[in-house]
DNA sequence: CCAAAAGTGTTCTCGGTACACCCATGT
DNA sequence: ACATGGGTGTACCGAGAACACTTTTGG
């Protein structure tokens, strides 16, 4: 293969982010400090950066959408269908995979925490905390990094958290996400009325018992409200990837790409 | 060329942006209405696409980065020299270009008002408002949009007006610049506590003379003041293209891309 | 003196923050 | 009853919008 390509090669990556579980290790104070993100990394099982962890990904096929490869490639390395599925930014910096030119077009993904236990985890993918990265082959350190940066950006001005999270939700579960990507305490008095302010949630009526408080009601996301910015004709949406997650192992074309 | 390809090619295009010089029709009238902008195409020489406009662009050559082709693409084609350069996002739908799968990189540039001058203009390149643009070739159609929308909210979080401007300017020159990208009249007052307290500005000291009323400051941008948001070790500069533009007509590389 | 734009001061509203306080449930 | 988080009320602060007003030049 590439016998002396006189064009670079095409790859496509995707950011994971989901919530870690809780720790049920039982000690109330896991709920004073926010909980982190995890970022699932798949191991390279090739030159170059054998045995160096890797966003996971794969190279474009002719005929395939660019948001098509990356909900696909990463449902097969690590058995996800992402919620939230956006462009990031495309890397290409003629030196940042030695050999060969690739251009990564990178992806970011929200899925929500039940999708974390039914993924794929075995000695090849397994799930990074934030901010306990391992060494991460080529450029992926600073990709990560930026993906970050954008997650807690747009998490402002929009209304994304819920990707991380289930069908219904209370008020508090919603906070703790704001709270993890944001790394920092929020009020919840003054969180609460800036999302009924917003309009962006619909209470179902029904309340969550079984707590050893005051039952939260159980709110669910306006669909009709997802005004997230994108090119004109395709808005950044939840993604259909093939539901029937049956991973399997990278390695379907040569090479693994960056 | 392109045997049976079983890759996307990778091409690289800019959405250009510069002022519309003042119409000196002597019309007072003219300063009511903000200025718009204007946007450099280029005719398409070959199929697909022939004789429609699109965005100056071209392959990318396996050693040359992203950035660095985008700069060297919009110079051959146009003559122009951007004062800002960033990344838009990658376009890459199956069918955006009949025939090949394409994948183009786009970028969005900022030259000032006296580059406009310099720049190439003949039957095959030339400027359009941007509320009366032409047939476009492609998807460049949702592409411009797309990018005028980027540029109007990185405006206003942003100070990157000043790429529209020449060294030197008065607090109203740069206030009409943010007028013409938003496309509303903005409070002078305001205005000028808004830019004043965000620190970009350097008074010069010097006054502008000649006007028919009280001469106005001229202030400068301050050059270490310029933090854009962009991953992590490339910040979106401004960018030095072959300064000596030596202005060339496409059709180095085959075929003409998106 | 007058026109016209530069530049200043004052007030208002609104979104976000801090924080005091009441409410409803399980134990 | 009481601990615990759910949920409400209220006061403050800073950024931006509206607009009256003063200043400085050319004609």
């Amino acid at each position: 293969m590439s016998q002396h390509d006189t064009h670079a090669r095409l790859a496509v990556s995707t950011v994971i982010f989901a919530l870690a579980p809780d720790q049920a290790d039982g000690v109330a104070d896991d709920r004073e400090r926010p909980a982190s993100l995890r970022i699932p990394l798949v191991r390279r099982l090739r030159e170059p950066g054998l045995g160096q962890w890797a966003l996971p990904g794969g190279w474009l096929p002719v005929s395939e959408a660019l948001d098509g490869a990356a909900a696909r490639t990463l449902n097969e390395t690590t058995g996800l269908a992402p919620k939230y599925l956006e462009q990031l930014y495309t890397f290409g910096d003629p030196d940042r995979s030695p050999g060969e030119r690739v251009v990564s077009v990178v992806y970011w993904a929200l899925v929500h925490s039940d999708e974390v236990e039914r993924a794929v985890s075995d000695e090849n993918v397994r799930w990074f905390d934030e901010d306990a990265l391992p060494d991460l082959a080529f450029d992926h350190a600073a990709i990560i990094d930026y993906a970050l940066r954008r997650l807690r950006t747009k998490l402002v001005y929009s209304r994304i958290a819920h990707a991380l999270l289930g069908e219904r939700f209370t008020m508090a579960e919603l906070r703790r996400v704001h709270e993890a990507v944001l790394r920092r305490r929020l009020d919840p008095a003054n969180f609460r009325r800036t999302i009924e302010a917003s309009g962006t949630l619909i209470d179902t009526g029904e309340r969550l018992a079984g707590t050893r408080h005051r039952p939260p009601a159980l709110y669910r996301f306006d669909p009709a409200h997802s005004p997230v910015a994108s090119p004109s004709p395709a808005p950044a949406q939840p993604h259909a990837a093939s539901a029937t997650a049956s991973p399997t192992r990278p390695g379907t074309h040569s090479k693994e790409p960056q």
